[in-house]
DNA sequence: CGCCAACTTGATGGCTGTCAAGTCAGGTGG
DNA sequence: CCACCTGACTTGACAGCCATCAAGTTGGCG
């Protein structure tokens, strides 16, 4: 989370659907013409990699899309790997399965994120992908994908890419669960989110947070109470404000000096 | 940790070289011809299965072998990635370090393991290793990987095993340190240990640690003092004994009850 | 022999988990 | 339209686990 910085490059603005008032469970995405050409996250998402700039491939790689309602699961442990996903709209959460019946949420993914890359291990799953919104996932056939790589040696160091962010991505976590305070951890979620909505051109400190209390504090390996906690005294120390899922955050540096100290 | 399952099916006996007696930090293991086709870890080395059974490619990957001193460093965070390492002999830490001075353990690796993975994504590693023990290991040149993977689709899946080990590592190190007490963190830690030297045809219930109380905990997230605690605290309910380094495991699962309940 | 790193063990305090009560918003059904 | 219910959240009281600080032991090495 301190360590990393994806896509920072390629900021691309786009709308972040709300929650949907019940019905459908369909986002409000259009459903545009087939293939990646016309998506709005055409630079952030990894497709673009994969073919730019030969546009021949556009379009080619994403064979389904998939609409998936709030709490529903676009794959869970032990499902037979097929697809990498790529995230359209909406948020999506991971988690990690013990067989005692732990569990833990091993990350948040946001629009133009890739997930379900810890699937090519073995050829299934080593998660659950559930959708926090009603959200929409862009499917790539891992056949394609191997196909692809193969033919090209650019398209293979971008897989590669997303493997790592993930190995990257979950050693961050490492770090910050073994060395960090409740407070430093909360912080450095909250600028973890803030990054990440920044490079998609969106606020880096007003956002809606889209996972529950008992998320966080999973992701962080605290308890719902203590994130609550830390919320409160963060906002009566001037740094954040915070009603419901609703941030604010007052002072970026703030927050990063309580990690630093 | 309790997921993971690896090599299980290749196991193959090895020697395990002990802390050289002070001299000029060589390992034990005899020179030998170059290349893989001699080497002991035939079978557990990934070199196996990018090279079987065409023989022709058997030496012809490792164009290095290191011997390194304990203490020193195989490669260090932000060095340049051009190789990725089998460890021969010995032992190896790997850590994980924030700009702000933080570091972690974020794995331990013995012979037949394979590390540096972490280096693909940005060119550059994100992680130091240092060995634990005078340690012998294989470098394997990354544009030779390239190469090979490019030509045979299955050494590129196992080019991906590689990756996703080191994802669901991290990931069960997520859980372990978010979900468990001192105590469950400690046995999962033991269990892992014995697990992986079962797996290498050495014993499952007695074995030297390599690593201090502080790597140790480094790893798990916990102080050196609290695992000392936990050790002490095995003993004497009998379900392990330990005298510095040497440990015996009694009950192996006595200690999955631990983490179970 | 002496030093130092690694380790053990004890005493104490603080952070965070646990338990509990209460508020609030949203959704459902009467 | 309102009552009810449920899930999410907040806040308080308390306890327990683990970090911290400290002192002493051991073993390896110069």
């Amino acid at each position: 989370m301190l360590t990393t910085n994806f896509v920072t490059s390629t900021v691309v603005a786009f709308g972040l659907p709300g929650r949907q008032i019940q019905g459908d469970g369909v986002t409000a995405s259009a459903p545009g013409p087939r293939g990646c050409a016309s998506c709005h996250l055409r630079g952030i998402c990894l497709t673009s990699e994969f073919v730019s700039p030969s546009h021949a491939a556009f379009g080619e790689l994403v064979l389904a899309h998939r609409r998936v309602k709030a709490g529903q699961a676009i794959y869970r442990t032990g499902d037979s790997f097929s697809s990498v996903y790529v995230l359209k709209a909406g948020f999506v959460k991971t988690l990690a399965l013990f067989e005692d019946g732990r569990e833990q949420v091993s990350g948040f993914y946001m629009p133009g994120d890739t997930f379900g890359v810890d699937g090519m291990a073995f050829g299934q799953h080593a998660n659950d992908a559930i959708a926090l919104d009603d959200a929409d996932v862009c499917a790539i056939p891992y056949d394609k994908l191997e196909q692809l790589s193969l033919a090209n040696p650019a398209a293979q160091r971008s897989l590669y890419r997303m493997f790592s962010q993930e190995i990257v991505r979950r050693q961050d976590a490492m770090v910050v669960m073994g060395t960090m305070s409740a407070t430093q951890r909360t912080a450095t979620f909250l600028l973890d989110l803030s990054r990440r909505f920044s490079a998609r051109g969106l606020s880096a400190s007003e956002f809606l947070l889209r996972m529950t209390r008992d998320e966080i504090g999973s992701l962080l390996g605290l308890k719902l109470e203590t994130v609550s906690r830390v919320f409160s005294k963060l906002q009566s120390d001037g740094l954040m404000e915070i009603e419901g899922k609703h941030v604010r955050i007052v002072s970026i540096p703030g927050l990063r000096s309580l990690i630093t100290h």
